[in-house]
DNA sequence: GCGGCAGCTTGATGTGCATCAAGGGTTGTT
DNA sequence: AACAACCCTTGATGCACATCAAGCTGCCGC
């Protein structure tokens, strides 16, 4: 029997004093990257103190978005790259005649936006699976202190890399794996990202729907719904709607691995 | 009937002289950057003499690649950034159980190495489909010298940028199209960035067999095969091995955005 | 010139997933 | 409480592409 997750909402490592507007008067701690517990997930290690100071002047304000709403869109003119500071997002491509593809769910502690550089255009959409609140950096602003910076230049670089070699490996999932390894490689994904923000290493909440994981993965819905039925089956996960539980993580990383080889 | 196209090798624009060793005496055109004809393609327009001249310290050497040799491989210390002076790559990804998948294509003018920045080890590899050269890029110069000419700063993050961009692309494809649209969307992209380097918009060369480009379009060899013999039987090109002459390329942008309407 | 091989084409058959369809559960709204 | 809208599940059927198989073509080395 599947119990109630310890949920990423709950157990969010999120400080909540941090959400207090900039600005306000009295002790209330500032927002800043300085004392942001997401720090080290979207912000260099091992600053010196001055650097921190400085590294605080890239978010130039934050700003909510409510589930369903857009952060940026496809078309829009590009200013800005976005941490999430709370909240789960997706980004998406469409075609011109209608049709979208999910490129890449994107949760605390991540950057969004950077597709928009190369053109000064967002190539893509990025929508809001759950309330949420990012910080504003504008692009021109990163550039001007990563010159001063280099831990914060190098930083840049990465997070670029990282996002390269993500997609990168979706290529690969999307060009040579079968729906099973493909929703196994998914969860694994997940939850080892869920696992460094804190979050339990075998309980989830899925904040898509099973078209938008299809999207993602290049499947229909159908085919996500029977192939999570297929591993509930195997004993290999529990699933009570958008809670999943994992039952037998080896299952999963066998299926990812294995299946292939043959 | 096909005629003998006008092969890529032949009208080159690379200039010849360019490829005489650095440092060499006399009255030879040194290589460097400031005098190379793929400089408007790898590198930022618009610098000023003394930022050119700053410019050409970013390449430490160059180095040649034999056909079928790899310029770097999967696990390797990332030092570098390389950019094709002349010849034709692929990268690729690996799993450990053998399978690999194709992960792009790269000609004159296009930097490749990316990928070992986030971690200072390669995660593909990049193997020569012909002779080439590329200039090595030192990844710590280029930081270091981007700290200084703004437009170069700017510029590698628009590289990075644009192949985050490109691989959205792919995902787009390998997430939606079919086999006719996939091929369609691949032959016009070959095209345009051969177009953009001087060559015939209508004939080009196939540097990559059958199988490498089933890979990267999440095909396999037959499929890619069959694929082309029925564009020839709708006379919208001619295929004489891996020459390749667009007939009717306005066809092929029917077959990307339309057949996904319905 | 000939053998061998890698790459390509084409046909016959199989299958994984899409598509079409129906019904049930959950959530939010009035 | 009742309804609608959305999301999910499951079954039946079909199709696009994979797989298996055979033969062809051009190229390289000897």
């Amino acid at each position: 029997m599947l119990q109630h997750p310890t949920t990423q909402q709950a157990s969010s490592p999120t400080n909540h004093q941090g959400r207090r507007p900039i600005g306000m008067a009295g002790q209330s701690i500032k927002i800043a990257c300085s004392n942001c517990n997401l720090r080290e997930l979207c912000m260099p290690l091992g600053l010196t103190a001055t650097e921190l100071d400085r590294i605080d002047e890239v978010v130039s304000s934050r700003r909510k978005v409510k589930r369903g709403e857009m952060l940026f869109r496809n078309g829009e003119k590009f200013t800005s790259l976005f941490a999430i500071r709370t909240g789960f997002f997706k980004t998406c491509v469409t075609t011109e005649d209608g049709r979208d593809q999910v490129t890449g769910f994107q949760m605390a502690g991540e950057v969004i936006g950077l597709d928009g550089i190369v053109n000064d255009i967002h190539t893509c959409n990025a929508v809001a699976l759950e309330d949420a609140e990012v910080c504003v950096m504008p692009f021109e602003r990163i550039e001007e202190l990563s010159r001063e910076v280099n831990a914060l230049q190098h930083h840049v670089h990465k997070i670029m890399s990282r996002e390269i070699v993500r997609e990168n490996g979706v290529m690969l999932l999307l060009g040579s794996m079968r729906a099973e390894e493909r929703l196994a490689a998914f969860l694994l994904n997940l939850m080892q990202r869920l696992h460094a923000r804190g979050f339990s290493q075998s309980e989830l909440v899925l904040r898509m729907t099973r078209e938008e994981i299809g999207s993602y993965m290049g499947l229909k819905l159908e085919t996500v719904s029977r192939t999570f039925s297929k591993f509930v089956e195997d004993g290999i996960i529990e699933v009570k709607q958008r809670h999943i539980r994992v039952l037998n993580g080896d299952a999963l990383r066998n299926i990812v691995s294995t299946k292939a080889g043959c």
